[in-house]
DNA sequence: GTATATTACTTGACTAAAGCAAATATAATT
DNA sequence: AATTATATTTGCTTTAGTCAAGTAATATAC
């Protein structure tokens, strides 16, 4: 794996650095979704439908533990997903509070629609890089995410 | 510098790790951002802050080329920050059409207020790690940004 | 040099996104 | 059995963002 040298960096700097990642960055990422699923849903109802299909069978109550969203507001764009048959919802035979969410056939097919769109912009950003330089990056990103959230 | 290895992934494999990283990171910033701007500024707002102070003078075209936004919501955006005192407008001499826009005393007050929620935010996701990890973080940080956007 | 097009910005009217608080139903706790 | 907690929903409001038309100044084309 990639190797650390082992320069150590005052704090300001190493923030100062993060900072400027996240600016251009999540900035670029976030005009590229922006862009991509134009427009048949909205960014939130496509993570909804990902983490939908990524988790099975879920709930509202779940999801929001990930986007953290409002009650309310979530418990409306489930409804208007449902309403577009793409999810459906089942009451939950051991917990009546609870309702399952699952995606639909059609929804399956439109959250891969979505997917493939998703990774298609992110083609698009590294398009202009050789195939090293694609793979260095990829790993730079997962070692990244090894060091904020694996502990 | 960091050394890449060489080990050349299929492009499948570099998309998911990089949307992996895009699923995790961005969501974590943006939830950071929404809870740290709590809750006098907009995102966009001090988005607006961040860009005038850096830039000194700019125009409300200047900053639409980065952040994208309808013109008449990003005219309205500037007439609040002046209505609060933060912006101060001023028509160019030399094209009347030109409005310069820079920050007040107040504004740069604010401004940097927010930049130091912002580098707080930064410093609490790094907290975890040693000095070591952290510069090797801001190494990878840095690596990533020459790769995508300086070429 | 005047008509036409373009640029920079603004305004009005609107839709979409999100938040807040109260309400309903069920389950868990005391 | 009464109280508290959890899961979700609804009504109402605020905030964010879009669209199209409009004004003013400048640049370009004939």
């Amino acid at each position: 794996m990639t190797k650390a040298n082992n320069v150590i960096m005052n704090e300001e700097e190493i923030i100062h650095k993060i900072r400027k990642f996240n600016r251009s960055y999540v900035r670029s990422i976030g005009l590229l979704e922006k862009k991509l699923l134009n427009s048949d849903y909205s960014l939130t109802e496509s993570q909804i439908l990902y983490l939908v299909n990524d988790q099975k069978k879920t709930t509202a109550t779940e999801i929001n533990k990930i986007l953290k969203l409002d009650e309310g507001y979530l418990s409306r764009i489930i409804k208007k997903l449902i309403s577009k048959s793409l999810l459906t919802k089942e009451q939950s035979f051991s917990d009546k509070r609870i309702f399952e969410i699952r995606l639909t056939e059609k929804g399956l097919k439109e959250q891969q629609k979505l997917d493939t769109l998703s990774s298609d912009s992110i083609r698009s950003i590294i398009a202009h890089l050789n195939k090293s330089d694609q793979s260095e990056l990829a790993n730079l990103f997962n070692r990244i995410m090894t060091l904020l959230y694996k502990k």
